[in-house]
DNA sequence: CGCGATAGTTTACACGTGTAAACATCACGT
DNA sequence: ACGTGATGTTTACACGTGTAAACTATCGCG
């Protein structure tokens, strides 16, 4: 199944450095997303069950690392969201945000960049 | 707030044409969901409540017209994969594709073309 | 005028999600 | 040996979602 945003929170912190205990993670995520303890515990279980996350007992404790990459993970969204708004295409999403003028100049100084290695390569 | 998926598969309908009925958002949606009756009336009024689409009296049924513009709803979805997963900037998700070699020939001519564009445009 | 077809409204129900509190376990220090 | 603090596990609960069935209102036909 899915892995949910929430989720998604606790992964990239893991994606960050892994292994790490589920104290360091609420460490890291607790302020900004001001969450208790319990919550991110219950993100971690969900993440077991959902095989995105292998645990190892370390002590009384457990070191979480992914297993789910954030490649996977990016490439799942991404591709989702193409495939529903864009007929799965890149360049009309890129034209979606050029008409909305969501381009910046070092946005499209990079694609310049990009298209250019393109060609490098033929 | 936000409308789901099953309820942008509805302004999918929609947006190609509108206003519509009930019974004909159904028969062209009905078949490829393989949805029933109720389910279309269903996420009709959840988007009656979610100000997303209005709907005006026509004898004894609706037609149904979008509030919501395709180009608002596909701001917001992109907006938000965007700032979650390539730090709100388009060049890293070209770049991700590119690297999962999912730029189709097409695509990087259209790219190419656009940004000829923006340069024209000065 | 009453009935059936037609359209909309209300209610339902299981499952996922965000967010935790409650509970269980167990290693240590006294 | 026992209580306590640190960890993990179970349970909870409200809300959204997918998916509809049940119910209600109404118009036109016989």
């Amino acid at each position: 199944m899915a892995i949910s945003e929430a989720e998604a929170v606790v992964m990239d912190v893991l994606w960050r450095a892994a292994p790490r205990t589920a104290e360091e993670i609420l460490a890291e995520v607790g302020p900004a997303q001001s969450w208790q303890e319990g919550t991110v515990k219950s993100l971690l279980n969900r993440l077991l069950r959902k095989k995105a996350v292998h645990a190892e007992r370390d002590g009384r404790r457990y070191l979480y690392t992914p297993l789910l990459t954030r490649e996977q993970y990016v490439q799942q969204e991404s591709k989702g969201l193409l495939d529903r708004l864009f007929g799965g295409r890149v360049a009309p999403l890129v034209a979606h945000f050029s008409e909305q003028r969501k381009l910046s100049k070092k946005d499209i100084a990079e694609l310049r960049k990009l298209l250019k290695e393109l060609d490098d390569e033929q």
